[in-house]
DNA sequence: TTGCCATCCATAGCGTATATAGGCATAGTT
DNA sequence: AACTATGCCTATATACGCTATGGATGGCAA
């Protein structure tokens, strides 16, 4: 199965890390920020989501605790940290330049 | 070791079928075009292009030739086909969507 | 009150794509 | 003769997201 309607690789700590800087925010909500956000162009499925929320726990660059949401459901909830703020401010900067790398090439004549 | 100076999975058939498009070309010349084109933002290893041109030969995508370079010496030249031109259509449109997806989430207040 | 659906968290295993590391060959340069 | 650049290619490793799966909660309709 070819990659549908996924999101291109390499960028999805990134896009979590950038929702995530706005205001702490718990899996599902995420998910379905990124979706809005894009116009729902950009899935981000249960399943990647999840280990890359542990990922980005295990390097420190997200800190969760349980709270209560406003439905009154017990959310584990993600908030960026310092080094958070540095690895999404670096990894913002690798990927514009690959974009812009890329889009020189596209736009050769 | 992470993905440190690579490029970004998913674009690189898309930059092979854009970067021939403009005339045929051999396999490392595709390397380097690709490479000088971006600034050396963006290096394509042969390990990576030559079973990518194969996939794209088995696609139907490019026809290759063994022809003789301006150095006298024997390469296999890579033409686009018209099932490629309709490729490289599709893939530089999914690429845009995503870019400008992505574009919307980095850009979000 | 039962059943269904949306919300919510999480893991195991898979597939796909690129990178690494090699092998082989020619030709020009030093 | 040795070295470097050019040139083609494969086998293996690895990274990364997806599919499939599992479970839990709570609202709402039949």
């Amino acid at each position: 199965m070819p990659r549908a309607a996924g999101l291109p690789p390499g960028t999805l700590s990134l896009l979590i890390l950038r929702v995530v800087r706005q205001e702490p925010m718990h899996g599902y909500a995420i998910a379905q920020k990124i979706r809005t956000l894009s116009s729902d162009q950009l899935s981000v499925e249960e399943g990647s989501l999840y280990p890359a929320l542990q990922k980005l726990l295990a390097n420190g660059w997200v800190k969760a605790e349980w709270t209560t949401s406003e439905t009154g459901r017990q959310v584990r909830s993600y908030r960026i940290t310092a080094r958070g703020l540095k690895q999404l401010e670096s990894e913002q900067d690798d990927y514009q330049r690959m974009a812009d790398a890329i889009a020189a090439i596209l736009q050769s004549t």
